[in-house]
DNA sequence: GCAACAATGTACGAAATGGTACGTTCAGTC
DNA sequence: GACTGAACGTACCATTTCGTACATTGTTGC
């Protein structure tokens, strides 16, 4: 009761609020990350996030209005996160072939240790990506993936060991989709041809196979 | 549970049945089906499928029994449709080659084609696969599928068109994840890079650069 | 100290939703 | 034409689920 009195004196170190939304809001969204992510939007319950959250219902009304809402910010927070990692490769220094070998794999690896970020995706898409269709935000964040694979190709092609006429952005898609599959299809294809995919010498096998694939379509003839 | 009715005596001329059951057990799948693969095993309604079904709901539960159940059979037909439409490939009298690069074709333009099923096949993979697990329907439909793979394979290697070494399955692999994801990942993908992927040059341009993609994986180095 | 606003807890409401009870009609059999 | 089981319709129930009303506590500026 009277230890406010220290209102002059705020050390940088001081952590002793009761109300903490900053971090009630951030529990929330990462509580609502990974329901979304396991159920989707329609099977994901505003109660159970609320039940494994510090917080209460009320509070994710109260800094998201509603349920589609909180489902936006859980995707805008993992395309944040996604490209925060992938702006840490700098390929600009390597050679055009190591460059790409290199984007491959982090594409392929980040892919693979990310699945709830596959799966938030794949719902997306499930919705014909209407929500993503309203963020202004992930459309911003993507435009560097595909200058940072045109200035490589270029270099490549200048080189001589790229072949000419690609086009970066199929080649991104190209990246991409054996990428995603490797997520998103594993256990149907797992099961159906009862190779158990997600084993780590499979994925190995599948990193390796997938750089040959790429490397492949892009040499010279 | 209902088995087709076999009866010792249907006068073939007759026309005069008010019970229709094999018809009206039919329109709840397909009914049941566009409804799964649109909104999702949660998202779909029971009410609604019924409302849009000739019979009622009462009816959805006589011949399947709960949603789950309604659910599995429609990933079942769509799997057997599937499966009924690459059986009328043969491949075995064309040159490897020419071989490889018609079921690369034939694949990436069945899944264009049938969205609904990828649909399915997405959210089945939300559910991490726990229903196609219950069901032997499925797992045997495919073992077919590896067969025809692996005898054009063989005769491309014997013939020296193709390389040595590869897996039929992993290319199984590769020829599903990028028939596969150029349907399942087109609204995210489109709306990301704002490019009309589904328009019907881009579509003719990824068909080709697919099959591309695969012959060169194959070819001898 | 106190007003004003931000942050939070509790309890509840209305609609949706999966599923069922129960009765009726149809079609083949004797 | 009565009997029987399959096929079907209507009305309903119990629960779940999103969302809100209302009261309470913390925090900050003056």
């Amino acid at each position: 009761m009277t230890a406010p009195s220290t209102q002059a004196s705020p050390p940088p170190a001081r952590r002793r609020r009761k109300n903490d939304p900053e971090s009630v809001r951030a529990d929330i969204l990462a509580v609502a990350s990974r329901e979304f992510s396991e159920k989707g939007l329609s099977g994901a319950r505003i109660d159970e996030i609320a039940e494994k959250t510090r917080a209460s219902k009320r509070m994710i009304y109260y800094y998201f209005n509603d349920k589609e809402t909180l489902y936006l910010h859980s995707l805008e927070a993992a395309y944040q996160k996604v490209r925060l990692q992938e702006a840490e490769l700098d390929l600009d220094h390597l050679a055009p072939l190591e460059a790409l070998s290199r984007l491959v794999r982090f594409t392929f690896c980040h892919h693979a240790k990310n699945p709830d970020f596959i799966r938030l995706v794949m719902i997306e898409n499930i919705h014909h990506g209407r929500f993503l269709a309203q963020s202004e935000l992930i459309q911003s964040l993507n435009a560097g993936v595909i200058d940072v694979l045109t200035n490589v190709y270029r270099r490549g092609v200048e080189e001589g060991c790229f072949r000419e006429g690609l086009d970066p952005r199929e080649l991104h898609w190209l990246i991409s989709a054996l990428s995603f599959f490797n997520v998103s299809n594993q256990h149907t294809f797992s099961r159906i041809f009862d190779w158990h995919q997600a084993a780590p010498e499979n994925q190995q096998k599948l990193e390796d196979h997938v750089t040959d694939m790429v490397l492949r379509y892009v040499r010279p003839d």
